[in-house]
DNA sequence: TTAATACTTAGGCACATGACTAACCATGAA
DNA sequence: TTCATGGTTAGTCATGTGCCTAAGTATTAA
């Protein structure tokens, strides 16, 4: 596999899990701690670092303690990595659609 | 779990294997049946199908019988769900990126 | 009607994931 | 220095994922 391939399986991964999602939708807002980010979730803190670290590990967001605190920021480039793809998918879909326009039109003029 | 959440975690999951999302670019050239989509690929044909039917839970593609083979084609209107998050999340991004520049701005006019 | 083709179903195995508890370290406040 | 706060580490467990083999069904071709 190569290592673009790995990067975007993590990062289709990571957007996954509607915590991580959710997450990554508050750090666009700003940064903030690991307990203050888990606040929201009914879960115990060792399953809601995990997530982070997913998500960090994907480079969605990156992180740096602070005291003794640990504080995430998203990390946008990946975002649009993952916008990337998309859009390509989305020009070799048009362009097939214009292709197929095309081979109709032809069609319809020798007749 | 809302309902919506649950399609994305679907979509993003599909989308998070390299044959699966290498499945999606070849549809997105035009339609094709199972053993066609298969070959470039190095699996067992009950483990390939697994594939389609993960890309086709999500509703990526969809499939119908034509004889004995079945044809896959793209469901494009998923595709843009996806899209459509993540343009969400880079809006808010984006709108922070606006309120802390004007932030900025007010701070040097104050000096 | 027999045989080949195109999938499908059933079941099993290894490893990844997402949750938990319990105990631990590090920093700041009293 | 002692205690509270903010995170981390280690270990367990249930469930999900991705692959396999073996055997089945359904359709078309000979």
């Amino acid at each position: 596999m190569t290592n673009h391939e790995v990067e975007l399986n993590q990062l289709f991964s990571a957007l996954s899990d509607p915590t991580r999602r959710g997450v990554l939708a508050r750090l666009c807002e700003g940064p903030g701690t690991v307990s203050e980010l888990a606040r929201p979730y009914d879960m115990t803190l060792p399953s809601f670092t995990q997530h982070l670290k997913v998500l960090e590990r994907s480079g969605l967001v990156r992180s740096h303690k602070e005291g003794r605190s640990r504080l995430y920021q998203v990390e946008p480039e990946q975002l649009k990595r993952v916008e990337g793809w998309l859009e390509q998918q989305r020009q070799v879909w048009e362009q097939r659609l214009d292709r197929l326009d095309d081979y109709l039109l032809q069609m319809k003029e020798k007749h």
